[in-house]
DNA sequence: CATGAATGAGTTTTCATTCAT
DNA sequence: AATGAATGAAAACTCATTCAT
């Protein structure tokens, strides 16, 4: 069982420089990702520099060198890690939920995602925007694209027969409103809005929209 | 209402350095800017330093300062412009669909917000995330707030009495729907989403939401 | 006869970045080259960092990279110029000896090349070899390229038909013993062999393979 | 000539740090020796690294530097050896033509000098200027001063009494052309000169100077 | 003896901003 | 007002060498 975990390792130019064969060497390459996701939480991803995080990681320039090619890898890297962790609890949710009826699955899942990306926002939210030269949109097992898989879960496990065409839509527009709500909500929480309500009113508007699919059959 | 000379003036240190009292002064900031939007457009917001700005604009570094103190007062100036005119277009857009049943105005609406977002993408959507040192979400008159205030002033049409926190409610999530699937439309078209498509389906996802307040009377 | 001075431009991505246009302009790049000049002649190629150049010609690395996009255009620029430099008089010398009977051509030549070689013998034969990444080998008008020329001329004056085949054999083996000679006398002055000695065997080696080429006639 | 263990060890800080006195060492040391050729001609002297080395030499850095103070030593070990090596080579091929006539000695040695160069140009060539750092060219038993008394043992032979200062001369020639037509042949192959061609005319250049030296008597 | 993780000074290069002309 | 040369701090990245295990 030791070899489980089958760490994804980015692609082409960032893909990490040597895979951590001592006890010592992974104890530093944590060091590294957590320095990273503690500086990004303190300043954003702006002033974010490989001397920092070397330091906050307390070793050398050097070293954090040793393990990783370039900057880009050390978010790819934390990037990753994080989405593949979410990525899992989100398929766990879907599975959770697929025998609940549609109008208590939705909102389940939406306060799990929430309670998801409340932790996680900065890594599988801002990141893609902030820092565009890590192509994260087309990076093969984008955090998006994990989402829309486990959305097509849900969906198809109502055994209608949708065309691809129409099973591209709905994952579309689920997708983008689910995910696109809740950073909104986290990253500008509206004061008026709690969270019982902003889950209320998204399943109020989402419910029926699915519903559609169930129904066809 | 005091204010005559009341030309937004962004706040704190990005304000532009002189008003544009003359004519040449107009034509010269009209210029940078210009130059500096055809820049992004052509190699996004990465590589846009100033004296690239300066030369495209026809005019040398020095007096780039003239006009404006810093770089980021100058996308902030672009930012600006750009979201008071897109702004102004919405308002009108909502006037036009006061008149119609909510099933015509809102794919109408959809429609001419899509075609006004393909032109100013880059400025409204993208400045936001790439360029995180603007703070552009707190901004007091952002793009964001002005389509806020364009939306409530079609629900506030039904004449119906909502709650200032129902008002919000809704705004928020109008919204960030309306907004986030078009950006997620512009940036990423799904193969197999056709323009029209995405008019109706989005349209009957809001409409019902909307009908929602109409109806509360 | 403004336009006359037609510097030589280099290649690629080692091309000047700016034409001097201000007269302070011109002396910065002077300085600039002066100041590699004397680095080089003082510690070798080895340590020749852009900080140390810019310090030595009294201004900033930033003005440096005004005026040169990277270290190696600096060398560039210095070889181009001391190469068409050391060319133009090498064709001068040509044009005198033509006159000559060869016994006493040679030797002069050689006499004025060894003076023209033994203060740019670092810029013209070392560098070549000291800074590969410059591929000066190939470089179209590289100084090699050029006193090939000049010997052709010389060789082409006797207004013998030689076969194009024989000629690049010829030139060969009189531009690497000339210059071989020349560059080993400069670097490792043999204590036993005068300059006079020098000419005098040189000559005595050269005469009878230039004479074969002038009595084939 | 006292020494027995009269392995020739470098000078000043660049001697190999210990005899290799077990069986394993050599082994070690001739491994990094060949590792270090390998990469040098694969990439040449440019990116050539202590760790890149240890890697293809199936060794760790820390292995390396039990043999070798520091990275030049193992470049100018390399140089010794190869030097040593090749002399003695040349030195064979002086004693085969020594009873030969010299318009068949000289073509056949150059011939054998070709080929030895072609094998080992990189190091006994290239290092010496790609290098610098190492002073190659002050190096006690350089393989230009190999060469010299190479040639010296040729000219003594003929058993004419010359001067030294003469004997100097012609060594200082003799060497400077062979050595640099061979260097220049093989790394710019002129396209009209074929490998017979060049020994043809390179011997006619030759003969006549030796000769001079053997009907002195 | 071997290992390879860690070091950190040193190098190239960029770019917002200033200020003498 | 305009110009554009000059500035220099700051960033990414390299690599010879050491030393704890």
């Amino acid at each position: 069982m030791s070899g489980a975990t089958s760490k994804t390792t980015g692609h082409g130019r960032f893909s990490p420089r040597k895979g951590p064969r001592q006890q010592r060497s992974r104890v530093t390459v944590e060091s590294i990702m957590q320095a990273t996701l503690e500086l990004i939480k303190k300043d954003g991803f702006a002033g974010l520099t490989t001397t920092k995080i070397a330091d906050r990681a307390g070793i050398s320039v050097g070293s954090l060198y040793e393990y990783f090619p370039n900057r880009e890898a050390i978010l790819l890297s934390l990037y990753e890690s994080t989405s593949s962790r979410v990525a899992n609890v989100a398929r766990n949710v879907i599975v959770e939920i697929l025998d609940m009826p549609i109008e208590r699955g939705i909102p389940h899942s939406i306060d799990a995602l929430l309670a998801l990306h409340s932790t996680n926002k900065l890594i599988l939210l801002d990141m893609v925007t902030a820092v565009p030269e890590l192509h994260l949109t087309t990076h093969p097992i984008s955090y998006d694209s994990l989402m829309r898989s486990a959305i097509a879960t849900y969906l198809q496990n109502f055994g209608v027969q949708m065309s691809s065409k129409e099973l591209e839509r709905r994952l579309f527009f689920l997708k983008q409103i689910v995910m696109g709500c809740i950073r909104q909500y986290l990253q500008h929480p509206p004061s008026q809005v709690s969270r019982r309500d902003f889950i209320e009113d998204l399943s109020r508007i989402l419910v029926p929209y699915v519903k559609e699919v169930a129904t066809q059959r």
